[in-house]
DNA sequence: TCCGTGACTTTAT
DNA sequence: CATAAAGCCACGG
């Protein structure tokens, strides 16, 4: 997992409005390389710098082991949750093209 | 090479 | 709507 990578992964995450939230599978496209759980991967390594609790599954939960953190700073930034998961539907971030990292290397 | 592992996803029950 | 099974991708032993 080189550099780059990572770091592409960590800029669109530091992009990610309050009040959104983005999924793995969401960033891998994005970045355009890798899948979901590479992505998962550069998060778990490297994530603490950046809005981690914002990045969650394709199901609107987050991963088992943070979801508790991860539901109490969704909440607190606005974030609606319902039955520990968030409505993809309405709070899923689609970044337009201004606010995307571009450029991402 | 083969195999297990993981901050995952999709499809089928 | 909840679960299970299979698929997927990169890494490391």
């Amino acid at each position: 997992m080189d550099v780059a990578y990572v770091e592409s992964v960590l800029r669109l995450v530091e992009a990610v409005p309050p009040g959104c939230v983005t999924t793995y599978g969401d960033l891998a496209e994005m970045v355009g390389r890798g899948g979901p759980r590479q992505v998962g991967s550069v998060l778990a390594r490297h994530g603490s710098g950046v809005p981690w609790w914002r990045v969650i599954r394709a199901d609107g939960r987050p991963t088992d082991a943070l979801a508790e953190r991860a539901l109490r700073r969704l909440a607190d930034e606005g974030v609606p949750v319902r039955a520990g998961r968030v409505p993809l539907a309405s709070a899923r971030w689609r970044p337009g093209p201004e606010s995307l990292p571009d450029r991402l290397l």
